[in-house]
DNA sequence: CGGGGAAATCCTCGCTCGTGGAGTAAAATA
DNA sequence: TATTTTACTCCACGAGCGAGGATTTCCCCG
């Protein structure tokens, strides 16, 4: 017989048509760096999910810490949301900010970025420092029109330590009582102590 | 010449004396976990700041599992300290509860254990149980004198995620207003809101 | 005083990881 | 059409990991 066995291996050499890899790739390792951290997302299991050869990851990003500032940065737009949520009506602001923040955690398009950001920065310290540049940055397109005493200052990060315990009790532990609750009436229940935070005495 | 060249490697077998070996991996493997969270912290790093042989680990604990296991449960009583800050007036509960939670957060002893579980918990799921765990038990506790209601519950929850979410801030990612205040003040500022979630209209 | 068990070491196995080198095929450019 | 750039693969290295077997030494109890 002498059949020739195919080697089943993968062809090498470039595709044709005008393959979205890259973007397969971005996806994958979103997907991957939401579910486990920077740590446990392998480059290798980002390649796997993605089709493809590791080897190919490096050859477009480099190594693995570019990697991930690309998927983080490349993906959302997380300051300008909240920024945007700031405009209004001072007396509802707590609430606009609440809904914003907790909705930015329900989209899919966005929750696998914040995923990543937390579960890598709580144990990563270069992760740490990419969400706090991206928490500088929100500060810093308020201080536009506001005034940054350190009283205010004080203000608006306890009330973002607040959203974030919230966000983290409801999607990455899942806390029971919390987890279950809808969106509007999670909002419903925290955006009081929030706009107390910003605004009461 | 042939002099014995001394192998300079520490001698194998048995210690004289009663050394506490034993608690110096635990207190290295506090020590760790709480640094790099539950993969992150490898059982022969823990070896080495105990000043041990990787295999000892084994030998005391088993497998890593069962060596994070042991470090967590053995070493504090987290959900008792809580339950006794609820004992007293219900008008100032609010504040009772916060300081006795992020004075938790402040001493050497108690610290690293929640850094462990925050740090693990949020990339491990086995890790996340525990925790949860934890949070059970600290509901079991309350429940002898009060009827746990879906409202009640949810209260509890919502100030939990609170505290959680200040401690987090404060001592994992160290977000720097709220990393800086002093331990008073903090309380100051957030006991308010926890009054509101557990008593409040 | 002798033997068993506990405390401690060493070395090894099989695995996964990130990185990097070398090669191939297709597309883009000249 | 010839050449260069780009997309893609295979293979290997060196390191670190958790687990476990083999061995040595000491303490304690009979």
């Amino acid at each position: 017989m002498t059949v020739e066995q195919t080697p089943r291996k993968r062809p090498t050499g470039r595709r044709g048509g005008d393959s979205g890899t890259r973007d397969d790739i971005l996806d994958a390792a979103r997907d991957l760096f939401a579910e486990r951290g920077y740590d446990g997302a392998s480059i290798r299991a980002i390649a796997m999910t993605a089709g493809v050869d590791p080897a190919l990851i490096r050859h477009f990003f480099g190594d693995k810490d570019n990697l991930f500032a690309t998927t983080v940065a490349d993906r959302t737009a997380i300051p300008q949301r909240i920024a945007e949520s700031l405009a209004g009506d001072l007396d509802t602001i707590g609430r606009r900010v609440t809904d914003a923040y907790l909705r930015m955690w329900e989209e899919d398009d966005t929750r696998p970025v914040l995923l990543s950001l937390v579960r890598s920065a709580v144990t990563s310290d270069r992760a740490a420092e990419m969400l706090l540049e991206i928490l500088g940055s929100r500060a810093r397109s308020t201080e536009m029109n506001a005034d940054f005493t350190d009283e205010r200052m004080r203000r608006i990060a306890l009330a973002a330590a607040h959203l974030f315990g919230i966000a983290v009790a409801r999607h990455v532990i899942k806390i029971p009582p919390i987890a279950e609750l809808s969106h509007d009436t999670l909002v419903d229940d925290v955006s009081p102590a929030i706009q107390r935070y910003l605004t009461g005495t």
